[in-house]
DNA sequence: CCGACAATATGTCGGACTAATTATTGCCGC
DNA sequence: GCGGCAATAATTAGTCCGACATATTGTCGG
């Protein structure tokens, strides 16, 4: 025991986690530092769901932050889904089934350590359902303008490889324009999500072996099947490029 | 002066905003009501995107709240990326395209007042992409204690009927418990979300005329061929499902 | 077994001070 | 005199502190 399980989400006694180690110093305030150490605190399992955390004013302390900042941290892990509080039954971590797990932040937090193979795999699920779908309705309401975004942003691809930053931010400008040009504003609330966890992926094929498959082909494949306004056919390149991508993160995993 | 057009979020002058004036009174903690309040005016539009928000001493006094509880209502707000507040340029709504609109929250802000037809037929496409193929899913992984629950909650369906609040619980059950079966933790995630706001609509429906159809019959086949581990034949009835309520809200609407 | 009460942790409040960023102003160089 | 640049001032969110209010829960007593 030594002592029964409390003893505070931050470490030891002695002195203060480092809050925001390397991450630019002061680059995101005080309290993102905060939701940030909770979170991936809660996500990677820490933390498990049902458990319940330290006291405001102890772990608030130990953080070394004041009351405020870790009551601002937790009202943001709070709209997130990942806790609840009450008076005097304290805050406690939510079972995962009720975490929002398509927010952004949530989805960086789970990225941000080890990621966990079965979500990855869900994750890709999701993207194969929902991405060619997404390529079908673009093909059916693009203009010219999102032609003409697509286009660029396949060029800024070809320019720079996926190996720069410039590229791989290029990338997500194809698929952001292709997310507009479906004119469901959910679809690219959505896929915004899945595409930045997506972007985390990619790191990690990049750092286990050179990009195993040059992308771009396929990546073509699906503008201009969009560009002629074949819903099928964009279905279709969408589908294989997300095999595709799926294959490639498993072999590197 | 009068007022350039810093009127203010809150009403007039004289006094403050009734907050949380029915809901059963102070159910929800006071930053709750503060980001409730902001939250739909936000999403109904009468704070466009762009649009500075006004200072937090100001605000939080015409809004009869101290500033502790205004800002952590406004950090819900900004967790939900509806708004983004930095020192010196102040709080601004974010555009559309950066908001959660998966999040409960939030489809619960927008369904508060009155919903936005566009919104229903975007959640209505994106439920006919998602909810078929979560279908055909179930059909494949299901075992025997998700058939339970399905058919458990068929029944209370049929003995309830939809016009009563049991049976609507009856069918989100239903549609838990099909989601349960995909294994999948972003489809029960984002489904989750989904349904809630589809439940909503439900609502709609029953007001405008008695529900033109008995959803029954469909439920079954979708339960059938889950069973039978029909992935085809799940997705087919799950889609045909899907039609028939965006058809029913479209007519009521 | 049920109702009143006390302990406790979150919720709210108010005010003060800090830090970051924008706007302004004045200086310097062209 | 004009245009760009740097120091500066003003403004607004961010953080901190300490106190009190409120709502639950667990317990004690009827």
């Amino acid at each position: 025991m030594a002592s029964k399980e409390e003893e505070a989400q931050a470490p030891a006694a002695g002195s203060a986690v480092q809050l925001t180690p390397s991450p630019k110093g002061s680059g995101r305030r005080l309290r993102g530092a905060v939701a940030h150490y909770l979170g991936t605190a809660i996500v990677s399992g820490r933390i498990a769901p049902g458990e319940r955390l330290t006291g405001e004013v102890a772990n608030a302390e130990a953080l070394d932050v004041s009351r405020s900042a870790y009551r601002e941290a937790v009202q943001v892990l709070t709209a997130k889904g990942l806790v609840e509080s009450r008076p005097k039954a304290g805050t406690r971590v939510l079972p995962r089934s009720r975490w929002n797990m398509l927010d952004p932040a949530v989805l960086a937090w789970a990225f941000s350590g080890e990621p966990d193979l079965d979500f990855v795999r869900d994750l890709f699920e999701l993207r194969a359902i929902v991405e060619p779908n997404a390529a079908r309705l673009a093909a059916e309401r693009r203009d010219k303008a999102d032609i003409k975004a697509m286009k660029d942003a396949l060029a800024k691809m070809r320019r720079h490889t996926l190996a720069t930053e410039a590229g791989r931010a290029a990338d997500r400008d194809f698929h952001d324009a292709l997310l507009q040009a479906t004119r469901n504003s959910t679809l690219i609330a959505l896929s915004a999500s899945i595409g930045a966890a997506v972007n985390w992926t990619t790191q990690f094929k990049q750092r286990a072996r050179a990009l195993p498959r040059d992308p771009l082909p396929d990546h073509a494949r699906v503008f201009d099947a969009i560009v002629a306004g074949d819903a099928d056919a964009a279905s279709q390149a969408m589908r294989t490029l997300v095999d595709l991508a799926l294959e490639d993160t498993r072999s590197a995993m």
